[in-house]
DNA sequence: TCTGGGGTCCTAGGACCC
DNA sequence: TCTGGGGTCCTAGGACCC
């Protein structure tokens, strides 16, 4: 027996660009594109024309010449996802945030008080409209992913719901670059199968899928097309990292050109991070050179930090270390991420390491190791051998 | 004006520990 | 002394999502 349709999956359509018309009367019912250099947004009068999200803006005016080419306002699109989000959250407290524009949204305990999940849908997308003044589409399934893959159908300014008896009907005849996971590199090796519906994926067993997509992958792929997906409604889910980049386009940069900007980066991100009571352990560099090539350099540091300075030590050694490839190949891109967080309250006031007359090596290299890990403890041991270092410590085991 | 800005998750090898 | 299985953490790269 299958359960009830009662996951909400809600997503604002066309989210930037629909701020823009709900703020620039004018901009209503004409094409607009959010962005200069590529299309961060459309809306619905110019993906009509072809334009379409991550194109470069040359190509997008060349389809549509007389768009409304605006730029990004995104204290405007913050300020509106919150205000949305207190909707969703006013409908249900089961609500799982997956972008500025999206989430899902658990309703079926609360037929008796609130009705059926449809009737929630309905009363919850003509909110949106008269409090926020924007469109949102919004499917019911069974499945987060089914939910999900029902608004993306049901887009423009829509709501539908995918009855549990219906689900086959619904879901194999559309096309595998429907499923959530599947993007051009995935769907290139299924279409060189000649697989190219989810119903065809779902006739694939799931050992030959994992051979060919890689094991979790392929047993997840191969799960969402037979209609398995018992991922739950999860409110607790946290934000993992947090990340700044800035396009540098062609033109060489100085290091002393690279130092600043990746000062701006860290004094920005170290901001954001304390202004959440954040702390993080891993410093992430990412590099884009001109050819469109990516390189990654990481390090963690012990204790979790919020501090500008250490962050930026961090950032810095790991640049110094990228240099000879940025010499090479030149840098078009630096993204720098900040991963590994925690609550700054969750973070531990460091024990006191006992140094009194009667303190034993081991007990205290035991100490040393807990509050600095192995490396300290060769250090302190090696120390402990040297004639010249003078401590309480009684050397000698029983 | 060839390619924005923000994220998540998986894989694989090596170090290190028990 | 040599071997080894299992687990975790770190780093680098890659696919994918909005």
């Amino acid at each position: 027996m299958r359960g009830e349709a009662s996951v909400l999956h809600a997503d604002l359509d066309a989210f930037y660009a629909s701020v823009e018309q709900r703020d620039a009367p004018e901009l209503r019912g004409r094409p607009v594109i959010v962005g200069g250099g590529v299309v961060l947004a459309a809306s619905y009068e110019a993906k009509a024309r072809g334009v379409r999200t991550a194109m470069g803006g040359r190509e997008a005016r060349g389809l549509c010449p007389d768009a409304v080419v605006v730029p990004p306002r995104m204290d405007a699109y913050s300020e509106a996802s919150k205000e949305v989000f207190a909707i969703f959250r006013d409908t249900t407290p089961l609500v799982e945030g997956i972008s500025i524009d999206e989430a899902f949204l658990e309703v079926g305990g609360l037929r008796r008080i609130a009705g059926t999940p449809e009737e929630i849908a309905v009363r919850l997308r003509q909110r949106v409209r008269a409090e926020v003044g924007l469109p949102i589409s919004v499917g019911i399934a069974r499945t987060k992913f089914l939910a999900k893959v029902a608004s993306a159908v049901s887009k423009p300014d829509g709501l539908l719901v995918v009855e549990p008896d219906r689900e086959e009907a619904f879901l194999l005849p559309l096309p595998v670059e429907r499923l959530w996971g599947v993007g051009a590199v995935t769907a290139e090796k299924l279409h060189r199968l000649g697989i190219r519906t989810v119903g065809q994926l779902a006739e694939l067993e799931a050992d030959a899928t994992e051979r060919l997509l890689g094991k979790a992958t392929g047993a997840h792929l191969h799960a969402l097309a037979r209609l398995r997906d018992p991922r739950p409604v999860d409110t607790t889910r946290r934000r993992g990292s947090i990340g700044s980049q800035r396009a540098l386009g062609r033109r060489p940069r100085s290091p002393e050109e690279l130092d600043v900007i990746l000062t701006q980066i860290v004094d920005r991100l170290a901001r954001r991070l304390r202004d959440r009571d954040r702390v993080c352990r891993t410093v992430v560099l990412r590099l884009r050179s001109g050819d469109f090539t990516r390189a990654t350099r990481s390090h963690t540091v012990g204790p979790p930090t919020d501090r500008t300075a250490v962050l930026l030590a961090v950032a810095r050694a790991l640049l110094a270390g990228a240099q000879p490839l940025i010499s090479e190949r030149g840098i078009t891109l630096i993204r720098l991420s900040f991963s590994k967080l925690d609550r700054a309250d969750s973070v531990q006031p460091e024990l006191p390491i006992d140094w009194g007359e009667g303190a034993r090596l081991d007990a205290v290299l035991d100490a040393v190791h807990d509050r600095f890990g192995a490396a300290s403890v060769a250090r302190a041991a090696q120390l402990g051998r040297d004639p010249g270092w003078s401590t309480p410590v009684l050397p000698e085991h029983e």
